[in-house]
Parts: C-alpha cells; sequence; structure tokens
DNA sequence: TCTGGGGTCCTAGGACCC
DNA sequence: TCTGGGGTCCTAGGACCC
C-alpha cells in the first residue's frame, strides 16, 4: 500500500506559518513579478480566485475582499518542504519527493488495519512540529492513492486521511471522480475522453484495456491499469536531475545587450550551483530569450543557442563564458526581450566525466576555486561573492512587491524579525 | 500597461547503418 | 518504366505534472 501525502495550499500555508493572524483570511501567493496567482487559501478559492489568474484582472476583488497578497519566496517554501519531507521519510523505506509539497511512501511495515491511524499521526505531528497542514490518501496504487487524497482534502470527516482499500471504497470514490482530475489525465486526454462519452474515473476503468491503448496510448494504460487497483508506476527515488533550468519575466522588457547578458550570467550561475550540489556535471548548455507572446502589436523573437560543451562541467565561469559567446551570436539588436533563460543539459554524475585529451584548461585549479567561492556563498549568504558579468549595471528587472521576509533561511532577515 | 517557473516521459519521424 | 527491408539512435515537440 501506498500513501501520498500532499500539503493543503502549501505556498499559502507556508506564509501562514508565520503569520497566524492570516488564518481565516482570504490569502494568495503570486508568481514572478506579481503577475499571477499561484496557491490560493480556501477563503480565496470561494472568492472565486481562480488558478493562474493574472493579478491586474482580479484587483477588483482583491481590494473589495481584502485578499491578502504575497510574492512568492522560494527559499522560506523549500526550507519548510524540507521540514516536512524530512519528518516523512524517517518512517518508510520507499520514498518519493514527487514535488515540493508531495510526496509518496510505501506503508506495508504497518499493519493494514492499522495504517489510516498512522497516517493520522503523521498529519498530527507535520502541523505541530512544522506548522503544514497535510493531506494523506492510502491505497494499492499511486494514482488511488492521488484519488484518495483529494478526497481527505474535501472532505473535514476525513480528518485528513481517506483510504482505499476495498472493491466497495475504489468503485465509491471513483464513481463521484471526473476524469478530468485523475492523475495523469490533462486537457487533451479529458477532450478525447469525453468525446467517447466518458466523463468518470469509474467509466473509463470499467472500459477495455485496448480501448485505454488506443485512445491514450502507453501512458493513459498505465493510468487505466492503476485505476483499477494495480500498482504499476514504481516509486522512483530521483537520483539526480536531468536537465536544470533558471528562467525569469522581467518587469519589463529589456532591450539593453548588456543587461539580457548579466541576466544569463546569473541564470547560468544559478544552475551550475545546483548542478554541483546533486555532485555532476553538464554536457548541454542551452540559452534562449523571446519576446512577449501577449504582445500582438511588435515583432516576435525568438532566440535559441545550443552549445555541446568540449568536457562536461559545472564550473559557473566556464558555462557563464560559453552563454555569453552564444548569446552574442543570436542577440538581435532592438528586440524586446520579456523572458530569458538557461538549461542545462544531458547532466551526467562528476565521476563519469571524460577527459579532452587537448584540454587546455587546469581543470584541478578551477574546481578548487569553485569550491572557495561556494563554499563563501554557504557561510554569508546567496550572492555573497559573484562574478562581474553577473552584476555589470544593478539594474532591477524583476517587480516583488509583497515579499514576506526570509524567516528561516537568512540571517540577516531573522535578526530584523526577533528585533521588532 | 499588467499574463510564472521547473520538471518528466513518450512518440513520431529523420538520419544512419547493414 | 523499373529502385528493399529491417534495424537503431537521436531529436523535437507534445502532453502531462506540480
Amino acid at each position: 500500500m501506498y500513501a501520498l501525502a500532499d500539503c493543503n495550499n502549501f505556498f499559502v500555508s507556508c506564509e501562514r506559518v508565520f503569520r497566524p493572524d492570516l488564518e481565516g483570511k482570504p490569502v494568495v501567493v503570486l508568481s514572478g513579478n506579481d503577475g499571477c496567482v499561484v496557491s490560493r487559501s480556501n477563503e480565496a478559492k470561494a472568492l472565486g480566485i481562480t488558478m493562474g489568474a493574472p493579478l491586474y484582472q482580479i484587483k477588483a476583488l482583491v481590494e473589495k475582499d481584502g485578499v491578502v497578497c504575497f510574492s512568492s519566496n522560494f527559499s522560506l517554501y523549500g526550507d519548510l518542504s524540507d521540514r516536512v519531507m524530512s519528518i516523512l521519510r524517517q518512517h518508510t523505506s520507499r520514498f518519493e519527493q514527487y514535488s515540493i509539497d508531495e510526496c509518496f511512501f510505501n506503508i506495508d511495515h504497518v499493519p493494514a488495519e492499522q495504517q489510516k491511524a498512522y497516517c493520522e499521526k503523521l498529519v498530527k505531528a507535520i502541523r505541530q512540529g512544522v506548522g503544514i497542514p497535510v493531506s494523506m490518501g492510502i491505497a494499492s496504487s499511486k494514482t488511488l492513492a492521488k484519488v484518495a487524497s483529494k478526497y481527505a482534502k474535501k472532505y473535514p470527516g476525513y480528518h485528513g486521511v481517506c483510504e482505499i482499500r476495498t472493491e466497495e471504497q475504489r468503485i465509491k470514490a471513483l464513481t463521484a471522480f471526473e476524469i478530468g482530475d485523475v492523475w495523469g489525465i490533462g486537457r487533451r486526454a479529458k477532450a478525447k475522453l469525453t468525446a467517447a462519452g466518458v466523463t468518470t474515473a469509474l467509466q473509463f476503468a470499467d472500459r477495455s484495456a485496448d480501448f485505454a491503448q488506443n485512445m491514450l496510448h502507453k501512458p493513459g494504460l498505465l493510468t487505466w491499469q492503476e485505476l483499477r487497483g494495480q500498482d504499476v508506476i514504481d516509486i522512483t527515488e530521483l537520483p539526480m536531475k536531468q536537465s536544470i533550468t533558471t528562467s525569469r519575466t522581467f518587469a519589463t522588457a529589456i532591450t539593453e545587450q548588456s543587461l539580457l547578458e548579466e541576466q544569463i550570467a546569473n541564470f547560468c550561475a544559478h544552475c551550475a550551483r545546483q548542478l554541483r550540489t546533486q555532485k555532476s556535471v553538464a554536457q548541454q548548455l542551452y540559452v534562449y530569450a523571446h519576446t512577449s507572446a501577449f504582445r500582438t502589436d511588435i515583432d516576435q523573437h525568438y532566440l535559441s543557442e545550443l552549445v555541446t560543451l568540449p568536457v562536461a562541467t559545472a564550473n559557473s565561469q566556464e558555462l557563464i563564458t560559453f552563454a555569453l559567446t552564444a548569446l552574442r551570436r543570436a542577440y538581435r539588436p532592438g528586440a524586446l526581450y520579456k523572458k530569458a533563460g538557461v538549461v542545462l543539459l544531458k547532466i551526467i554524475p562528476e565521476a563519469a566525466v571524460v577527459p579532452d585529451l587537448f584540454d587546455v584548461k587546469d581543470r584541478d585549479k578551477d574546481k578548487r576555486l569553485q569550491r572557495v567561492l561556494d563554499h563563501i556563498d554557504d557561510r554569508h549568504g546567496k550572492r555573497s561573492i559573484i562574478f562581474g558579468s553577473q552584476m555589470t549595471s544593478g539594474k532591477q528587472v524583476y517587480k516583488t512587491e509583497h515579499k514576506s521576509p526570509l524567516y528561516t533561511t537568512d540571517l540577516r532577515d531573522i535578526i530584523t524579525i526577533h528585533a521588532k
């Protein structure tokens, strides 16, 4: 049996941990540049605020009903996520962190009749220890566990945990479950299934295997099996990221080449740091920048360059150099770049690097320098030391008007909070 | 005026091989 | 005029997830 733990309204709940006065009030967390709503409290949902709604479109509602807005604060969310996950990880031998706020874990070491009570205890422990409300679903497959967790979230009577154990429970749960809400069924699949007369999870599960296969191919067949209780999507303890991205939308479009270069250098450094954290190196680097797709009044332009590195690396300086060279090749003067990003690809373990016979770089020396730079950042805070290319102008290109303090991760903010 | 960011997996089709 | 068959590997793009 699997349990799925899912944090309720996660980003909003993180903000509330340090602002208990906001309990019971409508709260939302916004995306970059305070653009869209990415997390909503139940009160905000009740007001009709939809996921992904642009802030400017719901401005009136926000003001009228006193909705509290936060800019996203990922250092805070990441830190609280780590605390939740570390509690759950201790309670199982097989564990998969599926996203920042969700994880699957196997509970076969607990006797069947005690599994629900066991999970209820975990929900309480996390609420008390970290301050985050969690819902859990229990079932024989991951897809059914997801279904169960949605019921746990919806009905307070479950006390945070819902299980699908018997055939009766399975049928009852799937009968009332919309097909589009099933894990793995997206917009396209929903439209196809609806056209074929399938609108609930049970209707889908009751069709033939051939129907699922022909309609939705391999992923659809897996979902079909899982809804029937078969465990076919195994827990994967993700060892290493296969790609690492850093991208941002700018508050106002960038035209200046030097300013765009500065952003790309920062994206590179950020990606490279993550690469080193998982002790891996990248063999390819992808750089892109483009105009706003929402604007019909300007020429659209999409710049992209894929660079294959001569020797796989995680060195910030080296990656920045390759990225900026590529950017200079493709940069178009006058274009209104609204978004840009860097992607590291073909990631392999550090130990698997094949040296280049004609390499002129002293890679050991570079590595030692990089280690010192990382150490300085760890000790004194992010961006304590950066490359010149990361800050040529010092211009502010993002907007975050509602950011909460870094309650848990930044010493300067922590001191300020305590002083208050 | 203002519209996020970061991932994974699968598939079709092209390139290439004998 | 007529021009095979069967593989593998790689990549781009689509679909999906949070």
